[in-house]
DNA sequence: TCGACGCTAAACAAGT
DNA sequence: CACTTGTTTAGCGTCG
């Protein structure tokens, strides 16, 4: 960690498991993960562009026109020129990390960033094939310059490749017409409107990458921009340099938003069509329901849409981009999935997806042991009666409105069957709870014991953009997989991803305030004492743990209308 | 192939 | 007796 290096995605995933980083650590972590996938960038572009101006050069080697001597010369000079400046280029960005705290080279590190250069690229060879070659130079290299330099600035960025980004987003622009916006004509524009929100002029700095200037006015601004950054050698490059970032960042985003089009309508498709196909595949078959609803309807039904968290990737589908939302059509892939993530759902999830559970007849994507512990940890007492469960079921999801003996059954034989659920005689009969240290404790080990379950993750999330690192921990702790910045952009992704993070919050209140909230010492466990323990001879393990409320704390009062306790008698007298 | 796991079905017991 | 609650077993499918 002090030496930094670019470290896999499993590796990250390993760290974050284990927790052995404070978060603070972890956000310095994944900057500097960040800034080292970027440097790393930067040479692969710098190789690229060495090697395409090489190609060129070879290119033209055979068609050699000796016209233009002067303009040789100059385009001569002005290519050795444009090798120094991309190595100062490189060296600014490295300082500007460095600067940040982001990136800690040691002197006697070698100097990654200027080896590509060095590499591969003997002045005196490309001189000399310049030589030959550039009389007829008109690569776009010129061509993407035949601007006044003022202009550069956002000519640059934004259209010196518009055929390539508009390429890149024309399927997607016509599904949300925000990138169609992007265009430089309207950037031009908006400076001119408004002389003084220059983008590259922001705090009396100028913005130019690596640059970094203090300008006193935008006068002054404009002055150093016409001077610093002319259109000269280094300012191309840094121009190409920066229009390679913001390709890739298109090409991102645009992936990013073909994949959100495709799950939001997905999803509409989803919520509408429920209502007005009541049980297209008769899920009152008594019998199997399951099979019969989860399995079979799922082609007439909608398919789940809960797929929020169905980051993994079971099914091998041809549209890859929405392997998630179609890999809802097989039941049994739902409830792994699920079972799998053991996935906590918080209230928040469930609030945010509640309408269109409590409307569609979609089964979620949870196990009936997740549900319940839900259905439990909601309750104020973090307690509940089997019929209180009952209705919470049908409550919150349609889809348990009919088949109602299957999975009353289902409920209590996971009740009966899974530790983790403690039945606590009460006064007025028996209540259920949730004992968290025997619910967080399977999860972890099998998730961090488990290194084929670990690789099976989604690699790519390990560089998401520096989710709080809290997050990260939960996520991790809760098995859920971190999520690519990509999946992020999910709506229901970011509401479970927010209501984890709620959770969290809540649970780090919970932990700092030393249960010294609202209710202390209200906790179920301790209010009443089970009479019932299930036959399991406890763990040595088990005892230990004071995890165990902590990640609890997932009491959403939004839901505290709602839940009907007829008669909540449970008020025990706790003390 | 095997074990773990979850879901469903069902039998059974005890209590209301 | 019917129903609820709770336990247990069995079979099946999926996954690693």
């Amino acid at each position: 960690m002090m030496t930094p290096q670019v470290i896999t995605p499993q590796q990250m995933q390993q760290i974050l498991q284990q927790q052995v980083l404070s978060p603070q650590q972890l956000q310095v972590l994944l900057q500097q993960q960040q800034a080292l996938m970027l440097q790393q960038q930067l040479q692969e572009f710098y190789k690229k562009q060495q090697e395409q101006l090489q190609l060129q050069l070879l290119q033209q080697h055979a068609g050699k026109q000796p016209k233009e001597q002067q303009q040789v010369a100059t385009q001569q000079l002005a290519f050795q020129q444009q090798l120094l400046q991309m190595q100062q280029l490189q060296q600014q960005h490295l300082l500007s990390l460095q600067r940040q705290g982001l990136l800690t080279i040691q002197p006697g590190q070698p100097a990654l960033p200027l080896q590509p250069l060095a590499q591969g690229m003997i002045p005196t060879e490309l001189q000399q094939l310049w030589k030959e070659v550039t009389s007829a130079h008109t690569t776009e290299e010129t061509t993407g310059n035949n601007h006044s330099s003022l202009d550069l600035t956002t000519t640059c960025v934004s259209s010196s490749a518009p055929s390539k980004t508009s390429l890149i987003m024309n399927p997607h622009a016509s599904t949300n017409g925000q990138l169609s916006v992007h265009t430089p004509k309207r950037e031009s524009l908006s400076h001119e409107e408004h002389p003084h929100s220059h983008p590259l002029y922001g705090h009396g700095v100028c913005k130019w990458p690596g640059c970094e200037a203090v300008c006193e006015d935008f006068q002054s601004f404009l002055k150093h921009l016409n001077s610093e950054h002319a259109l000269d050698d280094r300012s191309t490059a840094q121009c190409r340099v920066q229009m390679q970032v913001v390709q890739q960042l298109e090409l991102q985003l645009a992936k990013d938003k073909e994949r959100l089009q495709a799950m939001m309508t997905h999803l509409h498709v989803k919520s509408t069509e429920p209502k007005t196909a009541p049980q297209p595949l008769n899920l009152v078959s008594s019998v199997t329901l399951s099979k019969s609803a989860s399995e079979a309807s799922p082609q007439s039904l909608p398919h789940t849409p809960t797929t929020p968290t169905a980051p993994i990737t079971p099914v091998t589908q041809g549209p890859s981009v929405i392997t998630t939302t179609s890999m809802h059509t097989v039941g049994p892939i739902r409830r792994r999935y699920s079972d799998k993530y053991n996935v906590p759902i918080s209230s928040a999830d469930i609030a945010q997806n509640q309408e269109f559970y409590k409307n569609a007849e979609v089964r979620p994507p949870f196990t009936y042991a997740s549900l319940i512990r839900q259905a439990i940890l909601e309750s104020p007492e973090k307690q509940l009666t089997l019929n209180e469960i009952y209705n919470w079921f049908t409550r919150m999801f349609a889809y348990f409105r009919r088949n109602a003996a299957t999975w009353k059954n289902a409920v209590r034989h996971n009740l009966s069957l899974h530790k983790c659920f403690v039945r606590v005689e009460n006064v007025k009969g028996a209540v259920w709870t949730v004992d968290e240290v025997e619910f967080q404790k399977r999860r972890p080990q099998k998730i961090s014991g488990n290194p084929s379950l670990i690789k099976n993750m989604q690699t790519s999330h390990a560089y998401c953009t520096p989710l709080n690192a809290a997050l990260q921990a939960s996520m991790a702790e809760n098995s859920i997989p971190l999520y690519t910045t990509a999946s992020m952009g999910n709506p229901t992704l970011g509401n479970l991803a927010s209501a984890i993070r709620e959770e969290l919050n809540g649970a780090m209140e919970h932990t700092n305030s030393n249960e010294s909230d609202s209710s202390p010492g209200r906790s179920p466990m301790q209010a009443v004492h089970p009479v019932h323990v299930k036959e399991e001879p406890l763990d040595p393990e088990e005892a230990e743990g004071p995890l165990s409320l902590v990640t609890t704390a997932n009491h959403s009062p939004d839901f505290d209308h709602d839940r009907d306790y007829e008669d909540e008698p449970v008020h025990e007298d706790v003390e």
